[in-house]
DNA sequence: GTCATACCGTGCGTTTTTGCATGTCATACC
DNA sequence: GGTATGACATGCAAAAACGCACGGTATGAC
């Protein structure tokens, strides 16, 4: 009795996405295949491991059971990945970063174009995903991400200290100076369920008016004069149409941080992208605060746990 | 940056046995295919992990990084498969039992033709060995051991109490008997290096003749009237040409026991073959023990940890 | 009721992997 | 110096794995 590694693999990639069709595609094989791996490790074990139903594939105990171990499988094998990785000094090959979709344009664009000048032996992938990307399982090799607890396990440098400000069109802005009691309209991300309390404290009257789930669609609606929206100083600052609500201060925000897995923060590849991001995030520091040129001593702070 | 779980799976067992041959007869396929899958495993990981010295494959240190990682998760699989096996309630199917080759056929024999009487279903595998093979790895389901430490982690019940006697042919019995001061030969087994010590006391010009390495030639030896033999009562009584030497005592001895993995222990098929097992062995308790008829509370006794 | 969708199973041709036979090289031993 | 042995490399044919296309079934929308 023994089992083809690959079949634990293609069960465990089965019980996560449920569908053969799912399985196959997250393995980059056909559906079929992973069928067939399946009636393999079925019968190489000797037990049935999934209820073939009609709409989709159903683990069994004790399919779940090897799907677990084989999780346990593959976390060995990242963290083997990721030491074979830490030990590689040299400056080609693959680099994968992941930044929030809004900050890459303005902010992390430059840092590309000066990194591929530099290192243009280096493929460099771009994934520009508001989700967080899993570093231990390598799906990238350093995040940029705004937050207040960027990662337990990971390395990390503070690129800028941050501050939000609530923004709107010129006409809503106006008409809140004119008449503070006037109702103002907030729209609101979806990971928040209520206005600033700060803000409901000076404008008792506030109330929300929408909700999204997208920040883009959230910004083009307040350039459409929908309500007013709290983002961070950088993006209403340089957003076209919208302006700063004045009796609203600024409120410190989550920084901006880059981090990375420990295996592999100290690889000639990483250390290159830092060396042109971390300058240029601290020459720019002043757009994400409040008190344009003051000079605060706790910036690119270092970071780990 | 993704490698198939096999390939490192074949790093492992190339890393263990040193050579492509080596490792292709231990994973059941030509060495060709050993020396490719290494090829895909050093291109898919970007780093070398042998040198291909004239020699055979040596590792390097990423390769023996590679064949640590990759025998955790091996140990993960062994893991999952003793559990599969442990939910397997049916009584067909395969049972490998493993026992000392010398007890086999005077005692364990009778065992497994009343099992595979029993249970036809049930394709039964005897590995007759000496050595002892890793029930974590899923070398035998169930091992009959002479030892005092029969297993740490594993399931285990004693099967007997044992004695050695010092056996030798006759000629020689009667030569020590007419003369006490006469020196004796000894056989020795490789794994003592001198003559038991409270033989010594009782006969101080004691002298070891010869060291075997192997426990049938040993015997061989005494029936041709070499010397003295240290063994097991049972091996010894039933020995054709031998008698017990009346002057040395018996002494109490490693017991016999069978032991199991604690995973696969309350299986249907271990359950089974220990019913016939155990009444078997205790049946015969009197012929491994001195006083032949008394009673000793603590046969069959339960060990665990 | 019909259409569209998302599953799964099966058969066939193709690609990939594998095993075998042969060749080469270094080492150890006569 | 010649020979035998044990290691690795290489080329080719067989075998296995794979992807694709087609057919069947259940579910939900219109």
């Amino acid at each position: 009795m023994t089992v083809d590694w690959d079949d634990l693999k293609t069960v465990l990639a089965l019980v996560r996405s449920g569908s053969l069709a799912g399985a196959g595609t997250a393995l980059g094989i056909n559906y079929t295949t992973v069928a067939r791996r399946v009636q393999r490790a079925e019968a190489a074990m000797g037990a049935v491991l999934f209820e073939k139903l009609p709409s989709g594939y159903v683990a069994t105990e004790t399919g779940r059971m090897v799907a677990d171990h084989a999780a346990q499988m593959e976390g060995q094998q990242d963290a083997l990945l990721r030491l074979v990785q830490g030990r590689d000094q040299s400056l080609q090959g693959n680099l994968v970063i992941t930044a929030p979709q809004l900050l890459i344009g303005p902010y992390v664009a430059p840092v590309l174009a000066a990194f591929t000048d530099a290192h243009p032996q280096i493929d460099l992938y771009v994934k520009a995903s508001n989700d967080l990307l899993n570093l231990n399982r390598r799906e990238a090799d350093l995040a940029i991400r705004i937050s207040r607890t960027p990662g337990d396990t990971l390395k990390g440098l503070r690129l800028a200290e941050q501050y939000t400000g609530c923004f709107a069109s010129p006409e809503i802005v106006a008409r809140i100076a004119k008449d503070p009691n006037d109702p103002i309209d907030w729209l609101i991300y979806e990971s928040y369920t209520d206005i600033p309390a700060f803000a409901r404290a000076i404008y008792p009257s506030s109330r929300v008016r929408m909700t999204f789930d997208d920040m883009v669609a959230q910004i083009g609606a307040a350039q459409a004069g929908l309500g007013v929206v709290r983002m961070p100083l950088f993006l209403g600052r340089r957003t076209p149409g919208l302006v700063q609500v004045p009796n609203l201060p600024p409120q410190p925000y989550a920084d901006i941080w880059v981090v990375g897995h420990p295996d592999v923060w100290r690889t000639a590849k990483l250390q290159a992208f830092r060396d042109i991001l971390v300058p240029y995030f601290r020459s720019r520091r002043s757009e994400f605060v409040t008190d344009v040129g003051s000079d605060h001593p706790k910036h690119a702070q270092s970071h780990q746990n």
